[in-house]
DNA sequence: CCTGGAGTTGTCCTA
DNA sequence: TTAGGACAACTCCAG
């Protein structure tokens, strides 16, 4: 009799490129498990938008094994304990998880495991070079991206690793009394999903042939293309990459040798680096386990900020009064997704002109973002406030009309996601209410009825912000206990 | 231990 | 019209 193993999946719902996956096999029968566990997922409950993902994605990787994917929920060392003693399971492995709490109960559930002289080995499946792995001289974690990413990953750590042939047929374990992906109850009751459905194709096929698209298509003008959210020239990986319906390998070496050098390395390295940015954030949550709640630079704790409701309704449902703001809100309300150049746009005026706390855009990104992941998450909202490793200097302070002017000349994006502004020329499509009447008449306009008026004054509180920044003590007084 | 260069994505003012 | 400097100074990191 064959041996059988499980194969724990977690965020890495593929079948291609997966270590543990492929371990499995190379011992005997495969058990492909998923636990849903709400309470430690990711340290908090996952989004309304993660949650639709992950039913479909799911479904996708079910459908690769056929129709084998055996799904249980709850606590899952007592889960798997179960299972070993029901099925006789010779060994489980399964692709590693960076996020602090994940990585302990890992660990615990590992140790477990091998107590019982049941085989238990973890992988890398998700980052191109582990955190633990790079470190500066001194044995400390860097701060600073570029030295991060050039001097640690690129020239000192090995290159990552080559990904994986694709498994060929093998055997699988169905578990009768395992659960049905419905029953984890993952769809929303009320169906705001519409338009999320007409946006994505979730799973392991379509995002390769997303990125092959993506390479052929868009890769040759991605260093300039990308800041311009009218133009398809972002990749649009990121949630197929934090479900681990892709791996950054696969990603990393397909750019590589699929790239067309006419207009030379810098659109390639531009993207790769994005990648690296991806690493960064996981990197620096794996060594910094407050980053989603504590500022990463101490001396913003004495920042005063506002805690205005209404502002914050307005900001989250795209009613600003400031078009390219409202677009990006409106995006991430219908889709689950933001463009990039958008989503440092709508920060900056929440935390630099609202004053509102960053950890309030995190909590919504959170909640809306089909892409949501800890790490990058927090990682980048504390870079827009200012607060985070090597963060955006506090002076950099957007202007939502010069953004919108500058990135989105045509007003293609925002009209897509603000139509009541559709008839608006571009001259006053950024600043509505700077528009002489007979224009916002001959327009269809009502500010303040069909649109709103903004909800602040630019440049007033650009310089209050700008103020509160500077008046900042220079040492924290926690580093001054330390 | 000291030194010096450098640090994702901007805006505004001035000459 | 456009280009360059100020915005602040600090911390990080390599040599």
């Amino acid at each position: 009799m064959t041996k059988k193993f499980i194969v724990w999946f977690r965020n890495d719902l593929r079948i291609q490129d997966n270590p543990a996956l492929q371990t499995a096999i190379s011992h005997g029968e495969v058990m492909p498990i998923y636990i849903y566990d709400e309470k430690i997922h990711h340290h908090k409950n996952i989004g309304g938008a993660s949650k639709w993902w992950l039913h479909h994605s799911l479904n996708s990787l079910n459908k690769s094994l056929k129709n084998s994917l055996n799904i249980y929920v709850g606590d899952a060392q007592k889960i798997l304990s179960e299972l070993i003693n029901k099925h006789q399971i010779a060994g489980i492995f399964w692709n590693r998880r960076y996020e602090p709490l994940s990585v302990a109960n890992d660990s615990k559930i590992k140790k477990f495991i091998r107590e019982q002289n049941i085989m238990c080995d973890s992988f890398n499946g998700s980052l191109l070079w582990e955190p633990h792995d790079v470190l500066k001289s001194d044995n400390t974690p860097y701060k600073v991206f570029t030295h991060y990413y050039r001097k640690g990953c690129l020239l000192t750590a090995k290159a990552p690793r080559l990904p994986s042939k694709t498994p060929e047929n093998f055997v699988i374990f169905h578990d009768k009394n395992s659960k049905k992906i419905e029953e984890l109850k993952l769809l929303p009751t009320i169906s705001w999903d519409r338009t999320m459905q007409k946006t994505w194709q979730i799973g392991e096929k379509f995002a390769y042939e997303k990125m092959q698209n993506f390479v052929k298509t868009a890769l040759g003008d991605y260093k300039i293309g990308r800041d311009f959210p009218a133009q398809k020239k972002v990749s649009q990986l990121s949630p197929h990459l934090h479900f681990g319906e892709i791996s950054p390998h696969q990603i990393w070496y397909y750019a590589k040798q699929n790239y067309l050098e006419k207009a030379g390395e810098k659109n390639l390295d531009s993207f790769l680096s994005e990648l690296g940015w991806r690493e960064f954030s996981a990197y620096l949550l794996f060594h910094f386990p407050n980053l989603p709640s504590d500022n990463f630079q101490p001396r913003y704790n004495h920042f005063k900020w506002q805690s205005n409701h209404k502002l914050l309704t307005a900001w989250q449902k795209g009613q600003t009064g400031l078009p390219i703001v409202d677009a990006g809100m409106r995006e991430l309300w219908q889709t689950g997704y933001m463009h990039n150049r958008v989503r440092m746009i709508v920060g900056s005026f929440l935390v630099k002109n609202l004053l509102i706390d960053w950890r309030e855009g995190e909590k919504w990104f959170w909640d809306c973002l089909v892409d949501a992941d800890l790490a990058s998450n927090s990682a980048s909202w504390q870079w827009v406030a200012g607060s985070g490793a090597d963060a955006a200097p506090y002076f950099r302070i957007f202007n939502p009309i010069l953004q919108g002017e500058k990135f989105d000349p045509e007003g293609e994006y925002t009209k897509k996601f603000v139509p009541e502004l559709k008839n608006l020329p571009a001259k006053y499509l950024y600043k509505p209410f700077e528009a002489p009447a007979e224009v916002l008449k001959s327009a269809n306009i009502r500010l303040g009825v069909d649109y709103p008026l903004p909800i602040i004054d630019l440049e007033k509180s650009r310089n209050l912000a700008l103020e509160t920044f500077k008046s900042l003590p220079k040492i924290s007084d926690e580093d001054l206990l330390q």
